[in-house]
DNA sequence: CGCACTAGACAGTACCACTATCGATAAGCA
DNA sequence: TGCTTATCGATAGTGGTACTGTCTAGTGCG
């Protein structure tokens, strides 16, 4: 299979493919000579992981290129797949700041009251005590609340995460790591989406003013945001 | 309060507030002469608001302005800002690439096992079966199986949502939007940590390879992302 | 009076994720 | 052998985002 090929079936522009192979996301050809490289499933395969990554999970090249250089590497232990995979998707928001110590020790005090055990270094504590600093610099502390319930939350899901590892069957490691990076790294969309889908019925649930509103004349579209214009 | 002590009270540089202002997700302040003009405690909020939800929330500025114009139009209906906040929030997830029929069905399905009622045009719908999809296009078809636990996941969270809107009275709608909107943006933040912090709790647990390693000797630091480099 | 500060406009920068172009081949076909 | 089409690899360019810097004219204050 040539480029050209490679690109029909993966709908990726050639000059993508080319993108993808500089930067060390893909996995050269074979090359045969100097102007033909052959390609094969496995990079069909790449591609379409490659995409769903950058598309579906909203990672940057960069992070995608750090989750699938873990599951290339087999002497990266699960565990720590699930770091890699963690901090491609959070990236974003691990800001330079540091949290504050109060924000620290309440979710040292959630830990200890789920029973939750961790590494020091977890990314995701500073990550969940400067959500915390912000709701109280925005003059919202009482969303602190929130915690216990997205605790819950997040249980539920890492056990769910977990068992569909485990499903695979814990000799084929790759398998293994290839499911918790793409579960992780797709998961949050997952979430998000169906958590848009809650939210809407659980506010209707409760007769929300403008629940009852089917939709305005006009306006079937929701509202769009436009980068120069209004939100509406 | 002249722009530079405005500056030094939200830290945020007088370059980036006077960007702010241009893009319109800081209000004007009050102007006494051709050079001077007047900033209160309320520009100093609101510039704090604006960088929890680019900083914290992850959103551009675009979506950070969409999402504080919801929160400045008093006719905005509350149902409305819990759609504009998720598109915010969202905005990197929604491709252009239409879902599949099959995995549209699929989303139909789960809510009405769940009694699930929304509009038809909920973003929601699309994002999950576009991340169903995903699953289906890297060869992973088993993946599938983790909606019904993140469904019970959103639920738990939108419920939780809800409740701190509620619980702000339903008469202050302009702090009813902001809780919606703030929890949301914010919100998926929190659960991200969480999230991480249950997935290494649970996985050590379940003693995964890997797990009983404290930490290898000479790397105390999570693999970091080098957007030039390799993964560890 | 002098000087730091300010408003407002606009140009410039850095980074990201591609996308386009180019010269040198090389394969397929007649 | 000539011709067309495709490819390789390198490098340059593009468009978007989020600022950042510079400039001019004007002002507040000691």
């Amino acid at each position: 299979m040539r480029i050209s090929a490679l690109s029909e079936q993966s709908d990726v522009t050639v000059a993508s493919i080319k993108f993808y192979l500089r930067e060390g996301l893909l996995f050269a050809g074979e090359s045969s000579s100097a102007t033909q490289t052959e390609y094969d499933t496995r990079h069909v395969a790449r591609l379409r992981l490659i995409r769903a990554l950058i598309d579906v999970g909203g990672l940057s090249v960069a992070a995608a290129k750090a989750v699938l250089a873990a599951i290339d590497d087999d002497a990266m232990p699960i565990v720590y797949a699930f770091g890699i995979a963690q901090h491609a998707v959070t990236a974003s928001l691990a800001s330079s700041s540091r949290p504050s110590d109060e924000s620290l020790a309440e979710v040292a005090a959630l830990k200890a009251e789920r029973g939750w055990q961790t590494f020091e270094e977890n990314p995701g504590e500073p990550i969940v005590a400067r959500v915390l600093d912000a709701f109280r610099a925005i003059g919202r502390p009482d969303l602190v609340e929130l915690m216990p319930a997205y605790a819950e939350a997040a249980e539920l899901v890492s056990r769910a995460d977990l068992r569909s590892v485990v499903e695979v069957g814990t000799d084929d490691r790759s398998r293994m790591v290839e499911t918790v990076v793409v579960g992780t790294a797709l998961g949050d969309g997952l979430f998000t989406g169906l958590r848009r889908i809650a939210q809407e019925h659980n506010a209707r649930q409760l007769g929300l003013p403008g629940s009852s509103i089917v939709r305005e004349p006009g306006t079937d579209q929701e509202p769009e945001i436009d980068p120069k214009g209004n939100a509406s």
